[in-house]
DNA sequence: CCTTAATTGCAACATTGTTGCGTTAAAAAT
DNA sequence: ATTTTTAACGCAACAATGTTGCAATTAAGG
């Protein structure tokens, strides 16, 4: 596959998501950088971010998408985990090591499973 | 609480919603339309619709917005049910009576359950 | 039929995300 | 250390989705 280079965006971009607890959106990502490379570039770090494997996409319950990085799923890259998504404070976060057990009719095939549980986080109850 | 009127709009784009076996996204309907009304008409009809308690917004893995019929749910209004979303057709379907499961840190409170697997629908399989 | 206020259309705007293209700058090669 | 290659960048333009204000329309009750 293609080569990439570590760039200061590249850089920076994954170290604040990699430091953040929760997950970030673009457009908070934009603020924390106050004007250190231009909107476009960090959707396409993200993108390529994404196609490393560093971090995932997370589509919340209200349709903001938000990345996190990617620490406990690092060995089989299994993105299946439950999210987290606070309705006072808008947090997303990753709840590792809990997979949701469900069962469905037969004729479907599942592929991947998107579960977020919404409510108050630790902080905001 | 404030009055609602029966429009043409309103009472086409219900009809849209709950003779469909899949949940609908906003452009599919104002393709349905053909010009009936404006966009932002269906966008306000959908938030009465919703409001009303007669349909309820499902927020796809992709990110795209979708709406469908409260029909299983219309007794205790329970929106925690499992919606399927074919990765092929983009199709994305309420399983009812399908209650996920789940366990969590009792530091958190949970309102709300919001459980999409994707995959292959029984037509694309 | 008349009244009133819920609903609509239109224009304008905001946000989010994408694409093309010429320029810049990592990182390998010399 | 300098040159070369091309990944990555900034900028401008565009597209899709959703929201708001306001004047005009119209459903529904009296």
């Amino acid at each position: 596959m293609k080569k990439t280079r570590n760039t200061i965006a590249k850089t920076k971009i994954r170290d604040l998501i990699f430091s953040s607890s929760t997950a970030l959106s673009q457009s908070q990502i934009q603020n924390s950088l106050k004007g250190l490379c231009d909107r476009v570039t960090i959707y396409r770090v993200l993108d390529r971010l994404i196609e490393e494997g560093l971090i995932h996409k997370i589509v919340n319950t209200d349709g903001i998408i938000k990345f996190a990085s990617c620490h406990s799923c690092s060995a089989d890259h299994n993105h299946n985990h439950i999210h987290f998504s606070c309705e006072k404070c808008k947090s997303v976060t990753c709840i590792d090591d809990v997979e949701p057990s469900y069962h469905l009719p037969e004729s479907y095939k599942v592929t991947e499973a998107h579960f977020t549980l919404s409510g108050l986080c630790p902080m905001c109850s």
